[in-house]
DNA sequence: CTGAAAGCGCTTACAG
DNA sequence: CTGAAAGCGCTTACAG
């Protein structure tokens, strides 16, 4: 009845398959198809199977899978920040998409860094994925490599790829930055700022679609950017607008790469006596819930973070399952949300 | 030269540990030594493999690894919400603990649901974890009984447990919400409501808190308390303080159990020309970002959120190490932060 | 310090 | 519909 446990065993102690068919009274692989594909098994043998399961409390073991049919079954998802509200929706919107289908889903946190990126994406690779999703379009030599190399099926995020091979789900970031700035150009601001921070692809393409809509309207000024390295973050807004009126005084309107700044700013306004808008018009980019309830309200650039997430996970899955995909770029769109800062 | 492939052959075409041994000329073996034990490898071997790997860009199965070694190096971790600051805090922490040591983290997003914690941890189970991090005290039968059988280590966050087997790293919640209510109190606040939200596990607890400080006060009144099961957001602060009004007109106080409500809360009272604190004080709970800038700023519980995770991981990798656990409880306390809104 | 062999727990062709 | 055998790519005792 026992196991025979002699000292060169290195059973796990953990119920296998091969103990559920025994108790069944299959052969292993017969209790591996009732588990994988039931339809092709007898349905007395499937309940057999399915009653030592429940009666050995069974739990298949992974590694063993993945070894075995090299799928793993295995997606990984690199976003730049799990802070950030965009990217925490763009992650909800892929479990949404990808949990009915039994993938693992494993994050990795890039902090802004290609290095780190490159890191992770390293030692991701060892657990074999079936897909990666990605965030951005730009990514170090290295990763560049090792996705040619593993042939490994990627889909990009957030913004729209030139290249017809390399897939991608989002929105133009240059096109949203000038509708924004061109916004504020129709509203017959003229001294328009832009405060940029953490500077990763996303804020230069803003910021780029900033600088053409200025350009066109003739209001380009050098010393109406403000662009910091440092971490979005309330804090930061709130120093920027001080470090921007320093520069320019007579700045009438701010344009935040996103929404952190713009409620910074705002707050910071509040306590100097400033009036929102009337001396001073901000607006932001991503529309984060706050925005529709400060006082003022927030004009910012409403954009489809959940909607990323799901629709890339839905093309990857479609790729793996080796579908034509319909398109190479998706197009979600953005929206400006015309409210009382600005 | 060439690999011999008949037709039987189920090989993945990856690069395997044997071709690398193959071309540094050793055995398998002293290649997998090589690279995860090098101190036991002559120098000279260990530089052909090293070689070798770089050569054929070998990638390690990590899959193969866990069969062959029986530890997967995969660490679960179960949150409730990955949009709550709160949680992407703990993660954070738990990240920065775990990075160095080589662990996969298995993020699973529970939504506040005790089904879905158990599914999850089902699915999790599949990979053979070394360590288990859960968020709170209290779950399913299941759960218990998956986390029992399986005899991997487990350590709760964001709670004390009374339980002396059971491990736990965070703070009193019941205390914490006392706390806050008691400051009110000492305030002279009479009519202190209290706005709950979700009706997690630290919502209740924060409310015992609450109710207990109120009772010995002699100012308990069930009216006093609104309680709702959706989720926390700044609309629903908002909706949440019209209903309190409306039923109890004379309340002067409001404890939010967070900061989401406690600003959606404000931001209404701003709407409806009610003054902060002059009319009604309102505070919140976890002192986040926003809290310390709003005009009002925002009086809350400050919360060792990353220290948590940091603290709980840390804490998780030596017992996984077979180290005896310097404490089975960490209390690592909280703040209160007395702002100009209450 | 190095290696031949066995084994981890599954799934995959293949055959019946 | 069912099964015996081989194999996935590693690591683990054990021996030298």
């Amino acid at each position: 009845m026992t196991k025979p446990h002699n000292s060169k065993s290195r059973a796990s102690g953990r119920v296998t398959l091969a103990a559920v068919a025994a108790r069944a009274g299959v052969a292993t692989m017969t209790a591996s198809r009732a588990l994988s594909q039931p339809e092709l098994v007898s349905p007395m043998l499937r309940a057999r199977v399915e009653l030592a399961v429940e009666e050995l409390g069974y739990v298949p073991n992974r590694a063993a899978r993945a070894l075995a049919s090299a799928r793993s079954n295995v997606i990984v998802v690199l976003v730049p920040s799990l802070s950030n509200a965009v990217f925490t929706a763009v992650l909800a919107g892929i479990q949404d998409a990808l949990d009915p289908y039994g993938y693992q889903i494993l994050i990795g946190n890039t902090r802004y860094s290609d290095a780190e990126e490159e890191k992770l994406l390293n030692v991701y690779m060892q657990s074999n994925p079936d897909g990666i999703l990605l965030s951005g379009l730009s990514h170090s030599k290295g990763v560049q490599k090792m996705l040619d190399t593993s042939r490994v099926p990627v889909v990009s995020m957030m913004d729209l790829s030139a290249n017809v091979g390399q897939l991608s789900v989002g929105f133009s970031q240059v096109q949203a930055g000038y509708t924004m700035a061109r916004y504020l150009i129709d509203k017959g601001y003229k001294r328009i700022g832009f405060m940029g921070a953490q500077l990763d692809e996303r804020t230069i393409k803003r910021a780029e679609g900033y600088r053409k809509a200025m350009e066109e309207a003739g209001l380009a000024d050098p010393k109406l950017e403000l662009m910091v390295a440092d971490p979005s973050t309330i804090a930061l807004g709130a120093e920027l607008v001080g470090r921007m009126l320093a520069v320019t005084p007579d700045c009438d309107a701010i344009f935040c790469c996103n929404d952190d700044l713009a409620h910074g700013a705002i707050y910071q306004c509040q306590r100097r006596g400033i009036s929102v808008p009337e001396q001073l018009a901000i607006c932001g980019f991503n529309d984060l819930p706050a925005s529709a309830w400060m006082n003022p309200s927030v004009t910012t650039i409403g954009t489809p973070r959940y909607r990323v997430g799901f629709e890339a996970a839905s093309l990857l899955r479609g790729v793996i399952r080796g579908e034509q995909p319909p398109a190479t770029q998706i197009d979600l769109g953005f929206t400006l949300m015309a409210r009382e800062s600005a």
